[in-house]
DNA sequence: TAAACACGGACTGAACAAGTCGGATATTCA
DNA sequence: TGAATATCCGACTTGTTCAGTCCGTGTTTA
């Protein structure tokens, strides 16, 4: 069905929340969860491994949590996925190590790659600071952000 | 991980070999099948199913089998995709008739959501006669397909 | 009539996602 | 120093989805 996950989901809406709220001290994972009412230890693993990807910081300890490694602004979506999700090919034989095992050689995914990497640059593209600037004002004009050649 | 099933895979597969292979007869399920080695029997159900949404037309009796419903060119990845996944939202809650049920509206996938469309779009601008055009002559000038505007 | 085909429901096994549990380690504060 | 609050990390359970199979029914043609 071609969707992400919900530890993906969950990554990204974290990290909006910590753009959001700047850092006078760190947000526990506990206090994330709590805003969005998702499981708290869930996201905890999730932290963790955007943590060790180093897209955050984390301060153990009393008065700890976490914080953004990077400026909003130098954080894409596509990073944050990655890191949680893996790599992602949207064809299902993923080409890589043992190749395709169907008998003439699958044609369809040298299209279905450009496509893949469309949507990764679009991922790319977009940083996380881009998704805590919610609410555009009305009057700014619409920025380009990919242009796809086939 | 946000890839496509296998279904979905085989569908496109097998609408191409249906693209190249012109109709003087139908082409049964077995016979794809075997030209890909890919189990029959799953293969007729995606091929039913692709018949019901109106892509394919199909016969049944002896010689029966499938053909397109339409030109190779009028037919959209995007199209088999739906046809055989359903519809695809790359944000998890899908938003549409239950809404959300994360306690602050969930911000993040308004901006995921034009992503998605990105991707339909790219989806929607490949043809299944693209797929089987597989050999691009190399002077062949690239063709835009999508500009994304956020 | 019999073979070859489409059609379609029910089932199984494997893989994966989502979430939980329990414990270890690090840091701060009283 | 000890308690409280964190991160950290692996193992586990549960539920769902995917891929594939089985089997029976309907349809067409030789």
């Amino acid at each position: 069905m071609l969707k992400l996950s919900k530890k993906a989901d969950y990554g990204l809406m974290a990290l909006k929340y910590l753009a959001e709220h700047p850092e006078p001290v760190a947000l526990s994972a506990k206090d994330i969860a709590d805003a969005y009412g998702i499981p708290a230890q869930l996201l905890a693993k999730i932290l963790q491994q955007l943590t060790k990807s180093g897209l955050l910081r984390s301060h153990a300890g009393m008065n700890g949590g976490y914080a953004l490694a990077k400026e909003a602004r130098q954080i894409s979506a596509y990073e944050v996925i990655h890191s949680i999700d893996g790599p992602f090919f949207i064809t299902s034989c993923t080409k890589g190590a043992n190749g395709c095992d169907l008998t003439p050689s699958c044609t369809i995914k040298e299209p279905l790659a450009r496509v893949n990497e469309t949507i990764a640059g679009v991922l790319k593209s977009i940083s996380i600071q881009d998704l805590a600037e919610q609410e555009q004002p009305a009057g700014t004009p619409a920025q380009t952000l990919v242009t796809l050649t086939v």
